[in-house]
DNA sequence: AATTTAGATTGATTTAAATCATCTTTATAG
DNA sequence: CTATAAAGATGATTTAAATCAATCTAAATT
């Protein structure tokens, strides 16, 4: 079968999902067997909610954002995710459908592994399925930090909040490339783009951070941190 | 040991988590014999947040609310959990604590098991592990449904869908016990209680719904579906 | 380079909802 | 059976944040 995978093997990836450390070597054969890998340009669609679940992807590098889409079209970003990210959401398992959209916000490479393969290995390898319990754990962890953030914190908070993400877990460095339109980082904190300009301004009047349309840089971290816990 | 257990045994026990269906006879024994039953009076604590986990709570019979208490003291209801319904939340494996707690709402009979158990039957039964997963996917899809709800209604169609959920989930009943107070009703919808008390007055007033002190009665179910899914 | 278009910015206005203050009712304890 | 506390109700006020309406880039396209 013809095939444009730029991984190898499964053997010799570095860059999916951690749990795949727990397989045999023939489970891990028989994934590689039945993978199939793809890559997206920024902006494209790698899942859309609701449509039918068959294969779980895996992130191999490049940055997502996963999102829902709510009422009258409004969207809400739950996660931004990086390699090594399982990507299928909970509605897999409740009524085999994408519970969440995901796109492309980089150049991306996907690994795409259907489910069915997945199951088969959950139910002859234990450690393999506590695996994914801990990822849905770690997972559902966030969205209840999630849900106390956008429900309990103002809008300063929530920004503060999600730039201090940035920068701390995904580009490790007070200075990083702003990905998001400001429209995005409104669904992404749950605010009007008008006020992320807003303070994204005030923040910036009070130099505690540099911000340019595709940049930000992070000038006084301990009271950006401030905002952040009181917001 | 001395026991105070109400059910006999797990092999005659209907009221407790659905997945115990897949174990196999010796592994429901040793379930059995590691179980521990307990009673809660209205209000207590059951589960507190932050503390260590080590036993999963299963709720044998009456309700209670599931809740983070988030900034400053503010406390946000997550779920009100009926029997069958398994207590654990995602930090336990994130941190070894639970992420929320959780309080009888009625009087409560609980099942404690000890998470080393289930720990040891996830190793040996991968149905049983699936089940698990299943478990994780269900309360992680509500969750999602709720941080858009939250996120995206307005207070008439949070507050609605609380009332809907009340009558369809929990009591299926028009008429039913409204069993929280209305600033636990506020805690469930994220308002302030003085704005449920304004929103269950204006339903009144449109004969929508008849509400007491502790008791409600919808009156027009599709005026009420109305608000809560254009809200 | 000129034109178009999408995104960003800014200020003015409106709106939803919280907060505050007060009063009333209901429940609880002495 | 009162006294006290707790919860509920109501109106006035404030506040946070969305929306609206222009205007202003910056990027893409012709």
């Amino acid at each position: 079968m013809f095939s444009e995978n730029v991984v190898s093997s499964c053997e010799f990836c570095t860059n999916c999902w951690s749990n795949f450390k727990k397989l045999s070597s023939e489970e891990r054969d028989l994934v590689n067997r039945n993978r199939y890998e793809a890559s997206f340009k920024p902006g494209e669609i790698i899942i859309k909610q609701g449509s039918p679940a068959s294969n779980a992807i895996f992130l191999l590098s490049g940055l997502a954002k996963v999102y829902m889409e709510g009422y009258s079209g409004r969207n809400i970003i739950l996660d931004i995710a990086e390699h090594a990210t399982l990507l299928a959401g909970p509605g897999v398992h409740v009524n085999s459908r994408y519970s969440y959209s995901v796109a492309a916000i980089t150049q991306i490479q996907a690994c795409f592994i259907s489910f069915n393969i997945l199951s088969n290995i959950i139910n002859v390898n234990p450690q393999f399925a506590s695996g994914f319990i801990e990822d849905l754990s770690g997972k559902s962890y966030k969205m209840h930090q999630k849900l106390i953030s956008l429900t309990q914190k103002k809008m300063h908070g929530r920004l503060a909040e999600a730039l201090l993400n940035f920068s701390d877990n995904i580009f490790h460095s007070d200075e990083f490339e702003m990905l998001l339109s400001r429209q995005e980082l409104g669904e992404l904190t749950n605010m009007a783009k008008e006020s992320v300009v807003r303070i994204l301004g005030e923040l910036e009047d009070e130099n505690i951070i540099r911000a340019t349309l595709r940049s930000v840089k992070i000038l006084d971290r301990d009271k950006l941190r401030i905002i952040s816990v009181k917001g």
